[in-house]
DNA sequence: TTTTGTGCCTAG
DNA sequence: TCAGCTAGGCACAAAA
């Protein structure tokens, strides 16, 4: 641990026009390492490129500008065995890249293979495997280099194995950790792409531009100077980016601390699945008692007695609530009632009333009835119907284990708060430490239950768990429906929680009544069952089963309230950020002023906004998640984000989108009558000028945001759709005005293509309309007279440079990219 | 027009 | 080879 060392790359490699790079086709330019050392946390840079001869002039010209280490070399090939020689001197345990497959290493190995070199081979620090089958030539042709036979680096290495290669990267390097960073990046932050840019933004604060490929190398073929500088530069900063995201989330430690906590390595973390850590806590308890797991074959799994236990879901009474209504929740439901009820494997003697007789989950089982007798006031019936033996008989282990998991996740906590502030490294620690036995406790329950794949499921055993739960939950209900005094009313409840409704008490009255139940009810059950009163909802909408949203108050001193949303399209990915937005908005105007009239003018000035484009293409566009070769063959067609996909994969192979990439989308007008299919295109598209396409405003208000705002405002009598026809609607003269002064009219109107809207009457919105703007193109500020941009982005030497060197023609495309170098409108933006 | 199946995402 | 669970809502398109 002591010599831990990170090592970062990123690729930037020659490309066609606007094809990605392909390393049969592009040679590689620019390799940079970012490589941080765990002992002194200090980062250094080392930058590779490819170019003419004078190493002199390159080395003056970067030197100390980005305090890096810069290399030229003329030949790719001398760039690559210097980067082999590197890496293997540096010597890291960790590699990461943003995307380990098409880019990054992945690209690098590949782009070695073609040229004869076997990279990963060579960067491992495990010795060359005794091949199993050796190439045959090898034995005659003695003076073969190891690494002239590479071409089973990329079959072996870099194929397509449909597990590593969807799960986790699929490059591997013998003795180092391979990290596909984007990948990890979507179990840690919840965000609608995960671009770096995206990632970088959301975790570190920072905006950082976006410069395409095509770009990069327009730079760099600039040669030794500025161009050439800046591109360089850029490939850096993305390969310390990668360092500081992964630093700022604290990965490499918090990792480290669930392998600690579940016994198993680093890696397996990441890579492994739930079973894996259950299974690594489990048995090694197990053992100390003398117990074995069982190993069932697939087709035993598969025939084991189906489970016929269902949580408990309540249908809400849906509507609008003024009044506080509690929410209580109990603590660790599953893992209180295997403790509470001894419940486990070895604990079991089988059904009472068995379908088929002997039969126990994946295996066979029959109680003797004589041992049972003897038994009989020592066991305990669980509401499935299966019968266990109580603690003094036999403990459990699977209760044990979480008993010690849950009684060590309290320790933790206690030490916790006994640390001193300043004592961050160990209080990041402990925290990671609760919170992996907290994981560990809540999957458990699935380990027992895993039917696909289970190692070592039990469908008794399991529904046990959850039928257990459920009369818990059952009980609870009724007994505060019940009770005299509370005038409360159970109005939804899902598996382990309680939405309590206090008609006419105020919050102060609810903050009593809310600690008098969760005291109560944790009372009348066995330990280590709690009911905790987490939080009044006041006031709150319960639409659905798993779907409700409200002003929620942890204590009665809080003031300011907390908006909460379970369910419901502020908090779902599948929606556009518009859908999520005015939702959000009018439900924060109706729990605040309780006054429809003013939703009526939010929603109906956020409509005529959309309807004479006055919007924000960013908050239209839909990104969802694509796994392409897993599509129904059934299916009439493919999704539309796997459309997307699809199309642009037809001109680029390499723009195929990595498995589960979110891939984003706007929808656009299309003939009448046409499927949504027909009418969703890359975001770009529509920034393209002269393009012919136009966004869908009424499939977004009439198909997105007016259901979703239905749902919600219908409870109260509201009919969205009656509001938005008898709107006044905007007429979009401002604009036509201005096309037509430019003579822009009508020219493109034969290509505008018509959908729900009938009517052909609206102009093409185009980008090179702004350019009578009153606004800056890049950052939208008021800006005088006729100039194009204001004065701030006129100081930016970098926009304004690269508006100088283009031609006017390209100015229209290139502004696109500009908005991502701009200093002063905070970059990624569109414009 | 209603039902059914697929896909996606979320609650717990 | 590798893979915790179920319930549930909703959009969409095709079949009934």
């Amino acid at each position: 641990y002591s010599s831990f060392v990170l090592g970062s790359r990123v690729v930037f490699a020659e490309s066609r026009a606007e094809l990605r790079p392909d390393p049969r086709f592009d040679a590689i330019n620019v390799v940079s390492l970012a490589v941080e050392d765990d002992g002194d946390n200090t980062v250094e840079v080392c930058v590779l490129i490819r170019g003419n001869n004078d190493k002199s002039q390159g080395r003056r010209n970067l030197d100390g500008v980005i305090g890096c280490s810069v290399d030229v070399f003329p030949e790719e090939r001398d760039l690559l065995n210097h980067l082999i020689d590197a890496l293997c001197s540096i010597d890291p345990d960790i590699l990461v890249g943003w995307e380990i497959q098409l880019g990054s290493l992945g690209f690098l190995a590949e782009r070695a293979a073609y040229l004869g070199i076997g990279l990963l081979k060579r960067i491992s620090r495990t010795l060359p495997h005794e091949s199993k089958h050796p190439p045959k030539n090898l034995a005659h042709e003695s003076s073969q280099v190891p690494e002239a036979s590479p071409a089973d680096d990329v079959i072996m290495d870099v194929s397509e194995n449909d597990w590593s290669h969807t799960h986790a990267s699929g490059v591997h390097v013998g003795g180092r950790i391979v990290l596909n960073l984007w990948r990890l990046m979507r179990g840690e932050v919840k965000l609608n792409n995960y671009s770096l840019e995206a990632v970088a933004d959301e975790v570190l604060r920072r905006k950082v531009p976006l410069v395409p490929n095509k770009t990069l190398n327009r730079w760099f073929a600039t040669g030794p100077g500025r161009g050439r500088h800046r591109c360089i530069e850029y490939v850096s900063s993305r390969a310390m980016l990668n360092l500081e995201i992964i630093n700022q989330l604290d990965l490499v430690n918090r990792t480290s601390e669930l392998a600690r906590v579940f016994g198993i390595d680093f890696f397996s973390v990441l890579s492994r699945g739930s079973q894996f850590r259950v299974e690594s806590m489990l048995l090694r308890l197990a053992h100390t008692q003398n117990y074995l797991a069982i190993s069932p074959g697939n087709q035993q799994v598969a025939s084991q007695p189906a489970m016929e236990c269902m949580p408990l879901v309540m249908e809400p009474e849906s509507a609008f609530y003024s009044d506080p209504v509690l929410v209580l929740d109990f603590q660790s439901l599953y893992p209180s009632m295997i403790i509470a009820y001894n419940l486990c494997y070895s604990t079991c003697l089988g059904k009472v009333f068995p379908s088929k007789s002997s039969v126990l989950g994946v295996s066979s089982y029959s109680a003797d009835p004589h041992t049972i007798a003897d038994l009989k006031n020592q066991l305990i019936l669980t509401p499935n119907g299966v019968l266990y033996v109580q603690p003094e008989v036999r403990k459990g282990v699977v209760p044990r284990l979480l008993e010690e998991i849950l009684s060590t996740r309290i320790m933790v906590k206690q030490a916790m708060k006994k640390l001193a502030p300043s004592q961050k490294v160990l209080q990041k620690i402990l925290n990671a430490r609760q919170l992996a036995l907290k994981l560990i406790a809540n999957v458990t329950y699935g380990y027992t239950a895993a039917g696909f794949s289970g190692r070592m499921p039990c469908a008794e055993l399991a529904d046990s768990i959850v039928q257990c739960g459920r009369r818990t939950l059952e009980t609870a209900i009724s007994f505060v429906n019940q009770h005299p005094l509370w005038n409360a009313r159970v109005v939804y409840g899902d598996t382990d929680s309680m939405f309590v409704l206090l008609k006419g008490r105020s919050r102060e009255e609810a903050f009593r009544i809310g600690k008098e139940i969760a005291s109560l009810v944790t009372a009348s059950n066995p330990d280590p069952v709690t009911l905790k009163f987490e939080k009044v909802y006041h006031p709150c909408f319960l639409l659905t089963k798993k779907r409700y949203v409200g002003y929620s108050y942890e204590n009665p001193e809080q003031n300011e309230p907390i908006f909460d949303a379970k369910g419901i399209e502020t908090v779902r990915r599948d929606t556009c950020p518009a859908v999520a937005k005015m939702l959000e908005r009018s439900l924060r105007i109706m729990f605040e002023e309780q006054d429809l009239v003013k939703v009526k003018s939010y929603v109906e000035r956020q409509w005529t906004r959309i309807l004479s484009g006055k919007v924000s293409i960013q908050d239209f566009i839909f990104a969802k998640e694509v796994r392409l070769g897993t599509y129904s063959a059934r299916a009439s067609s493919l999704p539309p984000a796997a459309i997307v996909a699809t199309k642009a994969m037809l001109s680029d192979p390499r723009a195929e989108p990595r498995y589960a990439e979110r891939v984003p989308y706007v929808v656009i007008h299309g003939e009448p009558g046409a499927r949504l299919v027909d009418m969703v295109i890359n975001p770009y598209g529509l920034l393209e000028v002269g393009s012919p396409y136009r966004l869908n405003e009424l499939y977004y208000i009439t198909k997105q945001i007016i259901p979703a705002l239905q749902r919600v405002f219908g409870l109260l009598g509201v009919n969205l759709n009656k509001w938005f026809n008898e709107m006044p609607r905007p007429t979009r003269s401002t604009l036509a005005k201005r096309q037509s002064a430019l003579g822009h009219g009508s020219r493109d109107s034969s290509s505008i293509r018509l959908g729900w809207n009938k009517k052909p009457s609206a102009k093409v919105a185009r980008i090179d309309t702004y350019y009578m703007s009153s606004h800056c193109t890049i950052c939208g500020d008021t800006v005088q007279g006729s100039e194009i941009f204001c004065s701030h982005c006129l100081k930016n030497e970098a926009v304004v440079a690269t508006v100088v060197a283009g031609r006017t023609s390209k100015l229209e495309r290139e502004i696109q990219h500009l908005a991502a170098v701009c200093g002063h409108c905070g970059g990624a933006d569109w414009i």
